[in-house]
Parts: structure tokens; sequence; C-alpha cells
DNA sequence: TCATTACAAAACACTTTGTCCAGTATCTAT
DNA sequence: ATAGATACTGGACAAAGTGTTTTGTAATGA
């Protein structure tokens, strides 16, 4: 690849977040990017489609660099005898996310939250499947699956704007608490 | 109150609850709405200073409805011995919502979703509170809070947007059986 | 070094926004 | 019923943003 497109799209990541910490994902217009960056209008719309679409790739950026090492671990784990390796494996998750969290405070505040937190419960629907598929209760898999999805993403979320004072085995901890389906056996 | 500021207010309303059930909050143009609703353009600005307000006028116009009865019903009760009466009240809001259930998939689905959600959660945050304020439990009490109140927002938004076959009480009843502080004591 | 590719700069038509005004219809109070 | 206040219409308006296109320049890789 080109060390010029190269370039170019980091210039352009890093002024998107950069702008998203200070003000909402809506009120940030194209030309506002293109004049942080410090690249031509036509230059953006080689790169990116539309605004959206920058928001996206942005997004995949960084879950896979969150998840991928993360998810190849966990096929190799088996969580049938549940509880404490699920915990694990979320502690784990909330460090990669911990080291990304300059970038996720823009992310997660303001309206493009929505889209972020879409993407984020993908990954995190992925890799909470295999734990919820084995539980045995009245409510529906679908609905505890989801359940289990946002409760987490959600914690996320409550820990990096405002309470980093946890660590990751903490909030981790106070996941575990507040959900039974960890035990429901 | 004018008649005629009623009836323009509530085609306003009726404009903007038909159009988000068709496409996204972003997508929707203050233009679309006023044709929708025939009136003119300068109508519109003197009822609302901008699309955002108009979204936020008809969620407290909702909401309003959804809770009114019930946070004064609220206060009549005595949650102390926990549990059961909380899941009653759980139920009461549920069919609350479902009354509404035709905007209410209009303001679930779409990027105003974030803003919808925000309210929701800011009403849910207020009946929760007396009934968590009690618990002890290792989580500080503002993380429980905020998962109690962020659980049951995406429990209604998960119900309203796809799964209305279940009703009031077998929402209520998944609900309770995946969340753990409910039988803290 | 030479063809290729990425970029800058500026101009473009187009859409949306929010404001403003003159004229018309509709209310409320007396 | 009438008068005065108030709400609406319709149109025009500047301002801002969008996405495309073009022409020329600079960097890249073979």
């Amino acid at each position: 690849m080109d060390r010029r497109q190269q370039k170019t799209r980091q210039a352009i990541f890093q002024a998107f977040g950069s702008l998203l910490e200070r003000k909402n994902f809506g009120d940030i217009t194209v030309q506002e990017i293109i004049d942080e960056a410090n690249v031509g209008r036509s230059t953006f719309y080689t790169h990116f489609e539309t605004k959206d679409e920058l928001l996206k790739a942005m997004c995949t950026e960084i879950f896979q660099h969150v998840f991928s090492e993360n998810l190849k671990q966990e096929s190799n784990h088996d969580f049938s005898h549940a509880g404490h390796d699920f915990e694990k494996e979320i502690t784990h998750v909330l460090y990669h996310l911990q080291e990304n969290r300059k970038n996720l405070r823009g992310l997660f505040s303001c309206e493009s939250g929505d889209i972020f937190m879409g993407y984020l419960k993908d990954y995190l629907r992925e890799m909470f499947l295999p734990q919820i598929d084995g539980l045995h209760c009245r409510a529906p898999a679908d609905y505890v699956l989801n359940h289990a999805v946002c409760s987490f993403s959600e914690t996320v979320k409550w820990w990096i704007v405002g309470h980093e004072q946890y660590s990751p085995e903490q909030v981790a901890e106070f996941f575990m608490e507040c959900v039974s389906y960890s035990r429901f056996s």
C-alpha cells in the first residue's frame, strides 16, 4: 500500500478522533475534518464515501485490535463449566478496551455512541453466544443473549466514560454480581 | 391554548411519528416534516427551535403519559420488602409503554434511539433509585442503578422492536430472572 | 527515469437550514 | 357581531454543507 495513502488515512482518523472528543458526531462537518487533518476535500472523498463510512472504518479498526487476539484465544477455551472462565474472558476484553480508552471516550459520548455501540454489540454477541447457549431458563435464549450483550456494553460505557478509577478486574466483578445468568448452571 | 396551535402541534407530531417509522431521524428533513404535516415552514420554527427540540418535545409528551400515573402510585407503595412489588411496578410500566408502541417503534429504531433512550433512562432512574438504594453489594450503588436502568430500557427496546408476542407479565419475568439485584435482600 | 498514482486547490450545482416579511385566516374577548 | 390579537401561508433569502469534477503538481514504485 502506498505510503501516501497510509499517511492520509492516519491523518483523517486522528483528526476525527480529536474532533470527537470536543463535539458530537452530528455536529462535525467534513470541512472540519479535512481542515484538522490538513488534506484536500477530494482526498477525503477518495478515501471515505461519507462521514458515516469514516466512523464505521474507525470502529472496525479499533475492534479488530481489541478482539482479534481475544477471539482466537476464546476458541481454545472450554466454557461449558461456566462461571470463572467467563469472568476471566471479560476481564481480558476490558484490558484491551482500556488501552484504547482515549479514542473510546469520544466514540462513546455523543450521537456516534449509537453506531459505535452497535459494532461493540456485534462483537460481544459473537463472544457471549457459546456461553449463553448452554443455559436453561424460562426467558428465551434470544432475550438472555441480548441482555448479556447490552448489560456488558453499557458497563463498558459506564466505566470508560467517567469511572476509570476501577480496575478491569473490579468492573468484571461488578458485572458478574449483577447478572444472574452467570450462575444458571 | 389556541386551537390552531394545538392542531398544528398535533399535525407536526403525527407527521414526524409517521416519518420515523419509515426512515432514520437524521435523514428526515424539516421540509419533509412540514410537507407531511401540511404546515408552512415558518410555522414549524415558531413551534420548535430545531428538529432535535421536536424530538425532545415528543419524548416528553409520551413519557409524561406513561409515567405520570405510575410515579404517583409508586410513592404510595412500600418497596422495602422488595421483590414482588418491584415486578408488579415494572409490569405496570410495560403496560403503559405497550399502549404507545406505535410511536415507540419509530423512536427506538434509528439514530433518534439514542436521544429517546436518554429520556427513558432519566425516568427509569427516578423510578429505580428507591429500589436500588436499600441494597448492599460490593458493586457501587452508582453502578447497580445504571445497570438496572440500562438492562430494563434495553429490555423494553427488545420487546417493542420485534418481540411483541410476549405479554408485559412475561417480559417482566424475563427481566427479573436475569438480574440478580432483585434478590440481594 | 518514466509511467502511475495520490494529492491540492478551486469551482460547481445541489440540498438543507433558519430567518424574515407581507398578506390572509382564525381565534378570543367584549 | 365586531375588533384586535394571534397564528398561519407562501415566498424569498443568505448562509452553510455536500459531493463531484477538473486541472495541475508531487510523490511513489518498477
